[in-house]
DNA sequence: TTCAGGGTATTCTATTTAGAGTACTCTGAA
DNA sequence: TTCAGAGTACTCTAAATAGAATACCCTGAA
């Protein structure tokens, strides 16, 4: 049980499904989408009958059945396999104890945030602080429902954690608006001046003359790629 | 220019670096990684022939020529085309302006907590702690070396972004810890005495008697699925 | 009565994706 | 001198993915 099958959460959704007992393809969607797990799981059907398929041919899960409701489709039924359940186990050991690098996609819009104009980037900003703020408190409501009608707090810890990082989100999000406004981010003069002439000389906005540090040892990420030299073409 | 092909965002960085001036796809490769970009984009060269090849089929890019040295093979050189430089607007726009959700792997693994005794979870949360301790010092002298080697911070937003995400991650991940080994953690005691007994009844590890919210109205998500009555077949 | 609208259950298909594979060049140490 | 090792530049392939399409069932309002 390498991790090179270890693509896509959705197979490990569906076989902490089929650990509580067989269902049927839909079914499992059913219950997910039930207890609130695809807003932690993507969840569609295009991946669901190929994910199944292919734990399907390793073994990890095996037909119990074929069952059928009138003339609509067979529905097979799946379950969870001794080896499937111990793939469980170590999926969910790997999950936790190694972070791995992620790649929100506001990483990548600031990364490139000098493509657009600082008025043009402060009003996006401001629009997605604004999005931000719905989100926490409907998703600060939707847990306090939920502490209120008596489901433990251990069911939950995903929605509180997911709520967490958007918190965070927010609070740089801000910080970043107040900075832009306040002219104190760093390099903003040259931003702004870059914008005000015509053509915009985009290099700098890969930083093309900066120093960039080639060969310091010093990656944020844990199992990265190996560093390189520099290297010239042309 | 539909969102149907916002998929890679590895798009949007080659349309970025070709704004800066044409290149060919090793070359911006080369300039992504020399620029620490990797970092906050997936890159990789599977993917990225195919991407080019899909935005100059969408008229986004175009060839510019084709040069050779030696017996090399040959470099494709690409442009960006107005269309694609509005294309980089408008994708940057969106994805600066609206929050998308995200899938962290620690929520789904969290999802799932349960199927692990709360002694394993335990452990294992620890050695996440850990990782995730001496990722953010690293982040951190990185981000202080590029500060000292006058790099307008600008140009780091992301990386500091990054780390704030991971600092967040790392202080749930800590009270996580602390709730459990204090057992202040709700549900807790079930938690334990599921995993005492022989035959894990993972049932309750979806919450499978628990009353779920079904028709609040409150959902967390932006625009997510429409919400959906109860169901039961079989 | 009939048919819109929503639920059930799966299949299909065009893209994407990851990562290995290929095939060449250059450098420098033994 | 020769050849390992690193870099250059792309291609190939198996698999995964998203989401539309299919095809059936049921309920209830006009």
């Amino acid at each position: 049980m390498p991790d090179k099958f270890r693509g896509n959460l959705l197979a490990l959704a569906v076989m902490v499904c089929l650990y509580e007992r067989p269902m049927h393809p839909y079914e499992i969607v059913l219950t997910l989408r039930q207890r609130h797990k695809e807003e932690s799981v993507r969840l569609n059907y295009g991946s669901l009958y190929a994910v199944i398929a292919s734990l399907l041919k390793r073994g990890l899960v095996a037909v119990v059945g074929v069952e059928r409701q009138g003339r609509l489709p067979e529905r097979t039924v799946y379950c969870l396999t001794d080896s499937g359940k111990e793939e469980v186990h170590q999926w969910m050991a790997d999950l936790i104890s190694t972070p791995t690098r992620e790649y929100p996609s506001l990483a990548v819009a600031l990364t490139f945030l000098p493509v657009l104009s600082p008025d043009e980037a402060l009003r996006l900003l401001k629009e997605r602080a604004l999005s931000l703020e719905t989100r926490l408190v409907q998703g600060q409501a939707s847990l306090q429902w939920v502490q209120r009608h008596g489901l433990p707090r251990l069911l939950w810890i995903e929605a509180e954690f997911l709520l967490r990082l958007t918190e965070a989100e927010l609070q740089y999000v801000r910080e970043l608006i107040g900075e832009i406004e306040a002219g104190t981010l760093e390099g903003t003069d040259f931003w702004k001046a870059l914008h005000e002439s015509q053509e915009l000389s985009l290099g700098i906005i890969l930083s093309e003359k900066a120093q960039y540090p080639e060969e310091t040892g010093i990656r944020a990420g844990g199992q990265g790629t190996a560093p390189r030299k520099r290297t010239r073409h042309g």
